[in-house]
DNA sequence: AATCATTTTTTAAATGTTCATTTAATTTTT
DNA sequence: AAAAATTAAATGAACATTTAAAAAATGATT
């Protein structure tokens, strides 16, 4: 068994102190020193592993990408139907690994930021074309094909609020309850009556 | 007729200034002398209108904010019934006047950034309080009380999500097409069975 | 085990840039 | 002439990044 590189341990402990000064200070606000401060430790030794301030938080986007990408999957194995399927999106934005307070502020800021620097609009173009077919496929067996753009950017715009909203501590972050909610609004959402087909 | 001072005038600029300019390069990216350079004038004399850039953009989102108020209080007034208000309140945000890419992006990037200036923060909690108590006020008579909270927040996080997205310009921003949409959520939240009562 | 050379990791301090803001003077309006 | 509006230039602070040196780990050789 390989011990872990010093390398990986202090890319993952960068990672995390990038998520948790950010969401004590925000983005643009926090600085290096900050950063490095949560590790005990300096400015320059970020650098000397990731180069720059730009490249750490790149890196620490795609580590959430990660999480929910291995969430997902999990989610998905243990799907049942359709409906099950269109749940695990949910479920897996709103599983406890991930919807955390540090992660949703990171994440809304993030891509607030994305349209204003290209290394970030590609990350968003890549991550958000992929929800976006995420939500296609489950939606095909579900709803009709005339409703079925609609019905997702409204799942879609949806699931992009309750983040807004939850790093903007206007509410608390119980998992359990952002899921039940997300559930009631699939089930509105199924229940339409499409002409008349259901 | 009394001229309008040079004061509001110089107001007025600056703030249109100010979207233009944070649309272009990012709320925090933005210099003082990009927004100036949107009208040929210079940093200083944002100062000497203004104060600070915070004050700004403070002053800025207080702006739009004042549009919406207006706009709103117009379409209630032609409101007919209750179905109506509830689309007011989508229409008004969703009015061509407010809902342009300057608009949204400014928007998205100033309530990400609330959360860490006590300044905006405290913006940010009257909003966020005046929006929720018309959504409670308008879905009293159309929704049963144990399902109103619910419905509220479905609808409001749809609509910051909407904001989100525009402001990512992954959606082309048609106002007449996002209100067609929020009236299809609408009708959805409207129809719901709640445990027969509809 | 102990020594020492080599490489890796870490830091303190130096650099240099980018602004917001201030100041003092100039131009424009009244 | 007095007041208001505007600017160019100065100021100074805050940072990311670089550099050069110190400290720690590694590992080969006794």
């Amino acid at each position: 068994m390989p011990r872990k590189k010093i390398r990986d341990i202090r890319h993952e402990e960068f990672i995390v102190a990038a998520l948790e000064a950010t969401h004590k200070r925000g983005f643009y606000a926090v600085t290096m020193s900050e950063i490095a401060a949560e590790l005990g430790a300096t400015a320059a030794s970020i650098n000397y592993y990731f180069g720059s301030k730009d490249q750490l938080m790149f890196e620490t986007m795609r580590h959430l990408l990660r999480i929910l990408g291995v969430t997902h999957k999990q989610y998905l194995d243990v799907a049942l139907d359709p409906k099950d399927r269109l749940r695990a999106i949910f479920d897996a934005h709103f599983d406890p690994r991930f919807f955390t307070p540090q992660h949703c502020s990171f994440w809304v800021q993030f891509w607030s930021a994305a349209p204003y620097s290209a290394h970030l609009e590609r990350l968003h173009r890549i991550n958000q074309s992929r929800v976006k077919s995420h939500f296609r496929a489950e939606l095909a067996p579900l709803v009709p094909a005339p409703f079925r753009e609609t019905m997702r950017r409204i799942l879609q715009s949806y699931l992009d609020g309750v983040w807004l909203s939850v790093a903007q501590a206007d509410r608390d972050i119980a998992p359990r309850h952002a899921r039940q909610e997300a559930r009631a609004l699939i089930e509105l959402v199924l229940s339409a009556e499409f002409g008349g087909s259901n």
